[in-house]
DNA sequence: CGCAATCATATGTCAGACGTTTAATTGTCT
DNA sequence: AGACAATTAAACGTCTGACATATGATTGCG
């Protein structure tokens, strides 16, 4: 663990850097405990609430959890997929929304990266995840579905294709760009028939990761990712013919 | 922004989830200026010291900026691109060293992912993403260059194979899979017959994406792949090989 | 020997203070 | 009156010292 320059400003952010690079090194490995706060101030020469600041940002990114009590104290821990999954959807969420990123590039993603998994799908499927996608197809036929909650299975749908992949890798790149996407779902207006539609490539897709059929699987998605790229398209049609009005 | 509960303990990261959630939602708007810490310490009824260790939490995450000075204080970050990647890339680097995850998975993900990307990148690619590929793919053809030279070249050349595609979305998603592959790479030993191959087919690649050949940049991707698979499975063997003589 | 009380350690929080940065205000000189 | 310099005020960054609380280890007693 390094020494910071004489420079008396972000000091906080210099440990913290410090602190990180060295796990990331391999230099502290898993649930290596660190020096306690008391020590880690004199060592760096800087006051308790200094290093405080510094593990907290740490914490923020699960570098690193702390424990109470007399053999407590801050210990590296265990990156996990779960834990990994909440921060990618936070930021691909503010991603999408801080950036204006329109729904085409958003959805062009979305289908691509989908698109990719599913020959994965198809040979790995367990009953598990078909049991999945088959119960959220149903959920979606349910009549007085809000278009938020229809959303939501949508969601839980695609990921559960996804997952069938069997690659956590995967799901966890997967998890950004689907979860985001939400939001951006959320301002469309289904209706019955759109809903229709939507559920009978979703059954299509389940039916075909079912028999292991890369090629229709990719065909289905390929026509989910057009046809939801066509309500997008008639949702900013309206809403532009609309503000024309005013 | 909503009280705490009675609990004194983690009052920092309830704090720091009450500031967030006011982000997301979009309570908060990009560039809107936080109150002071003061303020705040007064609001959620804290003393100063909690209210920064929570404010240092949120600026690990790139939701806040702070600034020094009169008109300074915590204001709310417009998060980019660019900040994402590098906190995409240290998540994903990390959860691969920390779980175990073996090179055939980390690999069959980062192309599946990239395939997934070529056909687009062969419809939009620009000469700036071309000149980068084939000058990537020349320097790794010449002879005094270390494995890990060669490996950062061929991160740098799957990236702009990446970028090609024009899509920021697919981008960010992608700095992850590809980054973290290279402390993965690094084990692998290249001899220069290995490299011949590898520079042909990127190579390859290139000159598909060039011509705007969707199936054959496709084709030599999967070759590829299954070539880089090869080789870390040599790695693996010989590795095992002479832990038995051991 | 087992259990309870005590202790030591380390984090969590608080209060008050000082230094530094930065922009706005004020004041003075031309 | 206008331009430039000095002062002031606001806010963050840091320090010191202290107390509260949680928790494992130690000690002491029955």
């Amino acid at each position: 663990m390094k020494i910071d320059p004489a420079n008396p400003a972000d000091l906080s952010a210099q440990i913290a850097k410090a602190i990180r690079d060295a796990i990331i090194s391999g230099a502290l490995p898993v649930d290596e405990r660190l020096p306690s706060e008391a020590e880690l101030a004199e060592q760096f020469d800087v006051s308790r609430p200094t290093v405080r600041e510094a593990l907290k940002r740490l914490a923020a990114q699960s570098l690193i959890r702390t424990q109470r009590g007399a053999t407590g104290g801050a210990f590296v821990n265990r990156l996990r997929f779960e834990d990994a999954y909440g921060q990618q959807i936070t930021t691909s969420t503010l991603l999408l929304s801080m950036n204006d990123v329109s729904f085409a590039t958003a959805c062009e993603a979305r289908y691509a990266l989908e698109r990719a998994c599913a020959p994965l799908s198809a040979a790995r499927r367990t009953a598990d995840h078909l049991a999945t996608m088959r119960a959220e197809a149903h959920r979606q036929s349910q009549p007085g579905l809000t278009d938020e909650a229809f959303c939501a299975s949508d969601v839980a749908f695609h990921r559960a294709l996804v997952d069938a992949a069997g690659n956590p890798v995967l799901s966890y790149q997967l998890a950004g760009a689907v979860e985001a996407m939400q939001p951006l779902m959320n301002m469309i207006t289904f209706s019955a028939r759109d809903r229709e539609r939507i559920i009978a490539l979703h059954t299509a897709i389940a039916d075909a990761i079912e028999a292991q059929d890369s090629a229709q699987a990719d065909e289905n998605l390929a026509n989910l990712a057009a046809y939801t790229q066509e309500l997008a398209q008639d949702v900013i049609a309206k809403r532009a013919a609309k503000a024309r009005e005013k």
